[in-house]
DNA sequence: ACCTATTTGTCCGTATGTATG
DNA sequence: CCATACATACGGACAAATAGG
């Protein structure tokens, strides 16, 4: 996997990262189910900390990109306009502004048990 | 501020953080305009890193419930009544889509508990 | 069932940069 | 110019989940 990244920019270290991936998933050279590299080895080839890398990682598991998991990595999970990515941005933007009103969890099922009837 | 953290709690500290700022703003002890204290003041005041504060802080940046800025602070610009209609927005939104995708009310709540964690 | 290695998650500490006032 | 306060990055430590032997 390619990772360019430039020093000498502005742009954070960990976003250039994130848009590596981005640039790749767009460009089709990654795919739904393809693994990141794991972290540690990005740091060490781009001689960059691991948690910078980590920080990208979240970054793009944030955007809904990247499922990420201990022990097992980063896995593409989006790139794809279909019905189900329309669907988990839903549930995304719900559990995101459930949190922003500090609404617990309980609530926001019962409130999806009312809508649906 | 009041800021409650449980050290026992497997809850992260940025999130218990986060928590109590989004506790207060939905019970109105905060409202717009407010500025939240430094985050070296609260990391001194509950004997936690900076970053830990600073982590949560963005958190509530990205939730779009406080604007920060270098040299100035974390100032408060969303407040509940907002996130409440778009939250009531956002459940319409989810409940839609899974209509529309087919998929089951008991799917749909795992997937909300899913993104949750 | 057990153990080990892998890999991300969180937190701490420190240093330096940069925008604000 | 100077103090304040967030932003990024580095490094280290330990925890927790996963996978494989």
């Amino acid at each position: 996997m390619l990772f360019r990244i430039d020093a000498l920019s502005r742009q954070p270290i960990f976003e250039q990262v994130a848009a590596s991936v981005r640039r790749q998933l767009s460009e089709g050279e990654l795919a739904v189910g393809d693994r990141l590299p794991p972290a540690k080895e990005v740091a060490g080839a781009l001689q960059v900390n691991l948690h910078t890398i980590l920080r990208a990682y979240q970054l793009l598991r944030d955007e809904g990109l990247v499922d990420l998991r201990r022990g097992r990595g980063a896995v593409v999970v989006g790139t794809n306009p279909t019905a189900l990515a329309g669907l988990r941005d839903a549930v995304h933007a719900l559990v995101s502004a459930a949190a922003a009103a500090g609404m617990p969890q309980a609530e926001v099922i019962r409130l999806i048990k009312e809508e649906s009837t």
